[in-house]
DNA sequence: GCTTTTATTGAACAAACGTTCAATTTATTA
DNA sequence: TAATAAATTGAACGTTTGTTCAATAAAAGC
């Protein structure tokens, strides 16, 4: 046995950045092996070297893949809203409704690029950074503009966007897709956090607020 | 060469606890290994095993005792305080106060028993999930009580719970002792984003005020 | 002071680790 | 159709892993 049939290297390579991303997510970087990781993808361990030079090579494209594809969506998801031209309060609950959406339809990825960090050698390790950097950029931009224009009471912008990054990233690690509140619930009770962490009034409460991004149905206490 | 002079089978033991805390904690459970902490310890591999049985079992032993010092020191502090005898929006102001402080004070301890749930095995994972989801319902408590007095406004206790508790933890990720904020200011910063995220009005900034916490004593001011 | 207990060493164990590579089969090119 | 390239196997490599244990030295008990 050697060449299989009708796979090519790209289908291949594809199923081997899927299941070692589940896995990663579940058991740690650290905690899988490149067997186990053979095995749910269905080759025998040499085969993952024709498509990685090396575990750590798989964790870091993982990783950048992720980020990437992350600060892409965010570009063209701002683009299609006109971003730029929307108020700083506006401009937060776009946010916001973005990071829940994306964070709750690739679970697996976002806390793999939140828990590995510390796993990538220092080269791999600054990539990442630089490229989470940007993304905690974007929100910081908003709290400035709000913070200047006065629409936002913001004490601190670096601390607000850490806090509100931390609350949302948070939700990935008990949200639960059958669980007993929706993704558009979930969302709507964050909008109003954030909203309020910034000094936003919200006597009518996103909940019932639609938006581009999701579809949102009236919902009662 | 065998037993060493003038070294007790206690001081060893809290040894190998504190310098695996902070291995596990920078590393990871899986990607330390027990020569690693031997060497820390400054002992053989051989010589942890007169004092944890497995790997496993020190893991354990760490996540429990950081959890049942934590449940212990609300307790003391929630008793010093006189805590039930308080309005719900002072409790929330004390928990975030507590919560703040003692993380950034153990974040060794704290990384670790966040991070390392996976590494668990069954038994042990779900003592500890249950010592967590206690210090989970002190909040949920805090907010529960706060809505139906009416002085908080509060759309879903347990999400508003996860969203702070993750604001919070999430401090833990990008706190610095040496940074540009202080811890007053920081925990000044955290309080009024939490009383903000349950409608509470912070027309004083708690920023400059001073609590009557710390981990060890009591200041009355 | 003699005996027992306690804590540690140092060497060893089998198992599992990431990784390599010649052989082999399929796909592509000429 | 023949020659070349690509993808995978299966076995093996040297390390490193968590863990064990008889030997041994210090401490505690009598």
């Amino acid at each position: 046995m050697a060449r299989k049939q009708g796979i090519s290297a790209a289908e291949t390579a594809e199923k081997i950045k899927q299941r070692a991303t589940h896995l990663f997510a579940q058991h740690g970087y650290e905690a899988v092996t490149m067997r186990q990781i053979a095995a749910a993808v269905g080759v025998m361990p040499g085969a993952l070297y024709h498509h990685f030079v090396t575990k750590q090579e798989l964790l870091a494209c993982l990783m950048n893949e992720h980020m990437q594809r992350l600060l892409t969506a965010w570009k063209n998801y701002s683009e299609d809203i006109h971003f730029h031209a929307l108020r700083a309060d506006v401009q937060l609950d776009k946010f916001v409704v973005f990071h829940i959406h994306y964070h709750i339809t690739l679970p697996d990825d976002v806390f793999l690029s939140f828990m590995e960090l510390r796993s990538l050698d220092t080269e791999n390790f600054q990539k990442i950074e630089q490229q989470r950097k940007a993304y905690e950029f974007i929100l910081k931009t908003i709290l400035t503009d709000g913070q200047r224009s006065g629409d936002m009471s913001v004490h601190d912008v670096h601390v607000t966007a850490m806090a509100i990054l931390g609350m949302l990233t948070g939700l990935n690690g008990w949200f639960n897709q059958s669980g007993r509140l929706s993704e558009q619930e979930i969302t709507g009770c964050y909008r109003n956090l954030a909203a309020q962490m910034v000094g936003l009034k919200t006597e009518t409460p996103h909940l019932l607020v639609q938006t581009d991004f999701t579809h949102t149905e009236e919902q009662h206490v």
